[in-house]
DNA sequence: ACCTACCTGGCC
DNA sequence: GGCCAGGTAGGT
């Protein structure tokens, strides 16, 4: 499942391929995926837009278009959802199922987006604009960005009492975290998912914020996980699943403590933990 | 602050 | 043949 990790990858291998590159026609552009506009209108209103920029926001992909050298202030933004898929490839390639976007570069070569989920989307517009309309929600600190000090996680978790996993999937508080990475950083600092923010320690938030980043970071250098659908630009796997520590391996023993993993569920959604020794 | 719907491939 | 996976929006 794409999170932060994942859409970085695809963000830092996107950015050069498409830098510069005009698009010039869209083949294709259908679908419940294109949340706006319209995907006929969208279809109208990309050609003739250069990539300046390719950036990232939560689990956002933002590229900045500008036309006729002077930028135009819009942007292709796509969201992978579970199963969104990015791939630059010839415009002759055969075209994957689920295919919802055919973006023709100037080139030769295409820029498609695939969801066989369709939680995936795809949208057109100025971000600020997409935003005033919640059409892209408002999104908390980037914590890998310098903003995400650990007063500033203190801040995140004094605001709510719910239990700590909720509190970071929470996406207007930290952007980018998932049900993979958050089950992660609760094992990496040693705390229980399931605890009430409020009853947090200081040494435990400390742990925490220290946690979300080495864990991101690692993510990263391994250019992310793939658990079952995830693959980056060029089709190819992550390898940071082989460095889960608990994420998928409840009743395994715990690589820290040897303790057997416990499943369960929180904030709706399958977590993994050790009991020893996440307390 | 929580619960359900959305959606489909893969698995039992 | 039915259930599960989960990021997010929307409803209660």
């Amino acid at each position: 499942m794409p999170e932060l990790p994942e859409v970085e990858t695809v963000v830092r291998d996107l950015r050069p391929e498409v830098a510069g590159r005009t698009i010039v026609a869209v083949p294709h552009a259908a679908s419940s995926v294109i949340r706006y506009p319209a995907p006929e209108v969208l279809a109208a209103l990309l050609p003739g837009g250069s990539f300046d920029q390719v950036r990232r926001q939560g689990k956002y992909i933002l590229c900045g278009l500008s036309r006729d050298g002077g930028p135009a202030g819009e942007s292709l933004i796509v969201h992978l959802g579970m199963t969104g898929h990015l791939e630059v490839c010839d415009a002759a390639a055969p075209e994957r199922p689920h295919t919802h976007l055919r973006a023709r570069l100037d080139d030769g070569r295409e820029l498609r987006f695939a969801d066989a989920r369709r939680f995936g989307r795809v949208m057109y517009g100025d971000p600020a604009t997409l935003s005033a309309a919640r059409l892209i929600p408002r999104l908390g600190v980037e914590p890998l960005g310098e903003e995400f000090t650990p007063a500033r996680l203190d801040a995140v978790l004094r605001g709510t009492t719910r239990m700590l996993k909720a509190a970071l999937l929470d996406q207007r508080g930290i952007a980018g975290l998932g049900n993979i990475y958050v089950d992660e950083i609760c094992h990496r600092a040693g705390v229980r998912p399931t605890r009430r923010c409020p009853r947090l320690t200081r040494r435990e938030r400390a742990a925490l914020h220290a946690a979300v980043i080495s864990v991101l970071q690692a993510a990263i250098r391994n250019r992310g996980s793939t658990i079952d659908d995830y693959r980056d630009l060029w089709n190819a796997k992550g390898s940071h699943q082989e460095e889960l520590r608990v994420y998928g391996r409840g009743g395994s023993s715990c690589m820290r403590c040897g303790e057997v993993l416990r499943r369960t569920v929180v904030a709706g959604r399958g977590t993994t933990y050790c009991p020893a020794c996440q307390r």
